[in-house]
RNA sequence: GGAGGGGUUCCAGAGCGGUCAAAUGGGGCGGGCUGUAAACCCGUUGACUUCGGUCUUCGAAAGUUCGAAUCUUUCCCCCUCCA
């Protein structure tokens, strides 16, 4: 079997494929050029997206080409799979902000200087919004049977539950496929990749493709990633893993990595990291904490750099470890003048903004859970005074895993 | 269009005139154990509080009542069956 696709098969991508040994002929023989497309509802990626971002990576690796497409237009529209609701739909100003801000996302993962492999960025918008309704309906339209569209899980799924699905929403399959034949045409495109609930949508551009102009393309599926503990990937009670800094910080990124369940860690090092395979398995036994922190190190330098990745792990060992004040700790800074007014434990909480309910912070007290300089604080009115500063600075803790750095200034 | 059932706190789901900020389970958070894991055990889970209480919540609005998540009316939404 071709290298990438061996490699695809052994990091755990593969789900799905149009037709594996034809595809695995045609890379042997050629470099190509494959696209993913990436919606843009939200202003950031999340790790729910990293998978695929891990695919054009290693496209890059075997001298393949990725196109990225960004759904520019198709975002205007909605796609009904997965979903039981009508999407919100985003102003054109959102819509905008949110490429340019998804782009400059994929640059920090993508290797943007080698001109054979370096990623090809478009928008299906370009061509979506030119589009002739009667000739679309004509060259296009004429492929697809409404009898077959109902087949698919997207739509079959909306209609048995009773759950009204919009004309408009009805033809985004039609479009993801149209964006397949563009790419194919104008870049020879041959391969789509998405995630495996794209499979529907993939399908219909192949043939597409196939009736169109009689030319040979593939898809290929990931897997849908869920955690050893049944949840999906990149979704936590505080939010989404955000690819952004703005949303959530390096130490932050580090931490999720950090405290993966143990049963997903080797997995996660095959799927998220560059390291060799070979690698991976000899370092199956070793120290599962140390394999965390590998992970955390490789995981958050790939996206915020290497110095990220080194401070993030100083700064959890210093956080973890007892006493010493971590430099690189989140921190917030607080005015003298501030404590003069006599700031109590509650009050500083919520000036560091980890918590924005008094009673929850109240109730944290009484379990014991709030920590100055490692002493447990135990009541509610503690004031805060400037002998606790030690040069200036604090450690607040709040549960074991929290901790800021209280600058004095 | 006809007949029923329903909308409850993050989710599922009890409650059906006062003892209801609302059972129970899940999830979350915190504590214990440990390894910043899993499993398990314990506590907690609307907001504010001078810790006495106060305020806001049970689809929306209006009403009955000393008192409503619970009763009445109108409206909105969802589900099941029949056409």
């Amino acid at each position: 079997m071709n290298k990438f696709l061996k490699e695809f098969k052994n990091r755990g991508y593969f789900y799905q494929c149009t037709s594996a040994e034809e595809l695995s002929k045609l890379l042997n023989k050629e470099k190509i050029k494959a696209y993913i497309g990436f919606d843009c509802t939200a202003e950031s990626l999340h790790v729910g997206s990293l998978l695929q971002i891990m695919c054009l990576r290693l496209l890059q690796k075997n001298g393949h080409r990725p196109i990225v497409l960004i759904g520019g237009g198709t975002t205007r529209i909605g796609d009904p799979s997965g979903k039981d609701k009508t999407r919100k739909i985003l102003s054109e100003n959102e819509i905008e902000n949110n490429i340019n801000n998804i782009q400059k996302i994929l640059k920090k993962f993508l290797d943007t200087d080698d001109p054979q492999t370096k990623p090809i960025f478009v928008n299906n918008y370009t061509w979506l919004k030119n589009l002739n309704y009667i000739s679309f309906l004509r060259d296009i339209g004429k492929h697809f049977t409404i009898n077959r569209m109902l087949t698919f899980d997207s739509v079959k799924l909306r209609l048995e539950r009773e759950q009204s699905l919009s004309y408009m929403e009805f033809n985004y399959m039609i479009l993801q496929a149209y964006d397949f034949l563009e790419l194919n045409k104008k870049e020879n495109c041959v391969l789509q990749i998405g995630g495996s609930d794209q499979w529907g949508n993939i399908v219909n551009g192949v043939e597409l493709i196939k009736r169109y102009s009689n030319e040979q393309t593939f898809g290929l599926t990931t897997p849908l990633i869920t955690l050893a503990t049944g949840a999906k990937m990149g979704k936590t009670e505080n939010g989404a893993i955000w690819l952004d800094e703005k949303y959530l910080s390096a130490y932050d990124y580090w931490q999720f990595w950090r405290n993966i369940d143990d049963r997903d860690v080797v997995k996660f090092l095959k799927m998220f990291t560059d390291i060799d395979l070979n690698e991976i398995n000899n370092l199956k036994e070793k120290n599962i904490n140390e394999l965390k922190i590998l992970l955390a190190n490789k995981t958050t330098a790939m996206l915020h750099g290497e110095g990220a990745a080194q401070n993030s792990e100083q700064a959890a060992r210093e956080a973890f470890s007892g006493n010493s004040l971590g430099s690189n700790l989140p921190s917030i800074k607080i005015e003298t003048k501030q404590l003069e007014k006599n700031i109590n434990i509650i009050d500083l909480i919520i000036l560091s903004k980890a918590e924005n309910s008094k009673s929850e912070i109240r109730r944290l007290i009484k379990g014991k859970a709030i920590k100055i300089n490692e002493n447990i604080i135990s009541e509610e009115k503690f004031i805060i005074n400037l002998e606790l500063f030690k040069d200036n600075y604090l450690k607040l803790s709040i549960g074991k895993k929290r901790h800021i750095k209280v600058e004095l200034i």
